[in-house]
DNA sequence: GATGAATGAGGATTCATTCAT
DNA sequence: AATGAATGAATCCTCATTCAT
């Protein structure tokens, strides 16, 4: 009963001031689905937040689906390059985790989004994410195991445990930068601040170092 | 683990199996709950998922926000009287950090949807749950640092970095526990199943010797 | 991404007055259905004719694809009624050329939307009645043919010349009743009028004979 | 076949190949409105078949409703041309309806889409056509009525049974053209082959010298 | 002449909710 | 207590059309 066929209108070839719009599109998206997930977001929410009217988001994105993909891919690809950037040359010394880990908490610092979009990404299944994170969350995963076991953790604790351990770091930054926006409103506090993002490295800085390095602190 | 005591408004005194019904309605509106947040969990779900039509939903529950308020609390009840128990007479011993990690992971492990529902409303800017996160969480969080702050971590830490550490805590047990559906649909394993359960509580005591205690581990 | 699971919420068991609704509705859509096709009906008119809202549509029809295959069904099953009465016994004499037109000219007459409905399907492909026609339409037809090759027309034309036959006497009931309507407006004469209809049996009668019995007309 | 003499209106002065856009516009659209009528057909449809953006056929045609009546006048033209080179002075014998029938097949064989147009207008309601029907068809109609009148068939049936006797024999011709679509998808065998084309004739010149001339078959 | 962008109107469908039964 | 029926408000999306480039 599908009596259509070809393209829409939108994803023509973009060019000058519709490449803007599509930013905006991108940017105020981003935020709302981020906060409320994809259900939670509606494309007038979208819409209003970019200041033009429904039908438009169409003159730039395929559907509610794709603008989402869009989103996800534009917040994905920093941390991707980032990942594969570390991933790359191995070093598989100690330093290593402690490096992987601050090279993650920036680029969340930098995308400050991408920690509510993973999570409800996660909480709701991942049907949208599971591709990418078979190709990328998977790998880096797996080679944090390996950098591990072949450190003084590696010694302590066994594969299983090695895994959680470094799940556990996951979601600490994840966490972190998810629950900013609420701590703020609850606490007063603001864990995006330089301040506060200055501490949370350092303590989470010792905190990986005793894990991974075995290394009490001084 | 059925706590059904203060039923919602809406049908003052139930009968005999009405009272069961809300509960299985209770059952699987946690369960859609937790999986799709408060905006992703439509009634008809809900409704198909108990096997009744939708307007029998309002015959036990005023609204989908009654329904939804009702199995916030009926989830946050078990945490509430362990933490309070845990909070409050006693120990400030170091033993008390390991207590605490244990009395969460075990009620978490026993009311597995919590997670995946205090994931959704930090997310969403817990509208629905500031006020009860300021009335126990709050002051769990704060005797919490206290007791750090007594401690040997109280030397390394200042009051702030403290915080950081109990969240990253908390998030290391909530993430744990969100991510379980996912992480076994791509991974395979079962973080839920009793070995599972056993290596991450050690990890995650490990942990919490390790920065609390300051105790290097043996 | 199809997140929904079951039944939405319409063709529960019906009763009383619903069954009434439900009736009225299909009145209203044969009518639209018939003079607009498929994409020339929209549930707003439907549910204006009726004189109810548009989502109160749901309650009776899960789709507007639902409700247009209804429509079909309900005007279809007297014509394969009718049709399979007749196939039944079968008389290969040669009245049984003008008791078929007979039959189908009065079942038309009783439901006066069927040229209309079918005409349109015919026309946009049939792609929602192709089945259905596989299944009583071709065995219709492949009778006729046999019928016909058995008479003196069997004689006169060959196989493919009497489908030809048979499919211009299908024509020429169908396109009788589909014109009735826009007749009127241009023309002034009723078709649907016992008198014309009179008429056009007759002169239908003496073609049917003519052809198939090759009998000169007295 | 390409009578492109008045284009619409809207841009005026057509040049070298925008003439020809037009044509590939009025060949597209054609094809889609003959087969889903004019409600089914969507400019997107149209300009998707041309290989042209939406905005672009708006260069060459006014509206929807203006392209509609394009294709409609490119259509009629030739039927108007042949039926009224036929209807002109000429012969009232009963060869007449013959070459009639003839001049009609032919027209059509030829502007394929013709019976589709026809028959949506029909069945629609013939707003857009009625204007033209009564200008030119009904003269035509009139003129055959005379013509039965004037030979044999008139002093077998009255008037109106005349009448019904034309309408049958338009019927069957549209009628054939319209489902040669449909009966090729069901049925495999092409109306529109040569072969069969001549076959339909014959049954069809026969069937006309029965009605018209009361003449046996030999 | 062609087209990206914008949009008012509308199209099918879902949602939470109410009410009579 | 359960549920068919009804509905206002929204949801995603399409359509015909306009306009600036």
């Amino acid at each position: 009963m599908s009596e259509s066929s070809a393209q829409p209108n939108p994803p023509q070839r973009k060019s000058r001031k519709g490449e803007l719009t599509a930013e905006r599109i991108l940017d105020a998206a981003e935020e709302i689905f981020a906060e409320r997930g994809y259900a939670g977001t509606t494309l007038r929410k979208v819409a209003t937040a970019v200041g033009i009217r429904i039908p438009s988001l169409y003159n730039h994105f395929e559907s509610k689906e794709a603008l989402y993909a869009a989103v996800l891919e534009r917040n994905l690809q920093p941390v991707l390059r980032a990942l594969s950037d570390y991933a790359a040359p191995n070093n598989g010394r100690g330093e290593g985790a402690r490096k992987l880990v601050e090279t993650m908490m920036s680029v969340m610092a930098e995308h400050r989004r991408l920690a509510g979009l993973l999570q409800h990404e996660t909480l709701t299944g991942g049907e949208r994410l599971t591709p990418m994170l078979r190709s990328w969350m998977a790998p880096i995963f797996a080679r944090a195991d390996e950098m591990m076991e072949a450190g003084p953790a590696g010694s302590r604790w066994d594969r299983d445990e090695l895994s959680l351990l470094v799940l556990a770091m996951y979601h600490i930054i994840l966490g972190y930068f998810a629950i900013a926006p609420l701590y703020q409103r609850v606490d007063g506090r603001d864990l995006l601040s330089p301040e506060m993002l200055r501490k949370q490295e350092r303590v989470f800085g010792d905190l990986v170092e005793m894990l991974f390095e075995q290394r009490p602190l001084g």
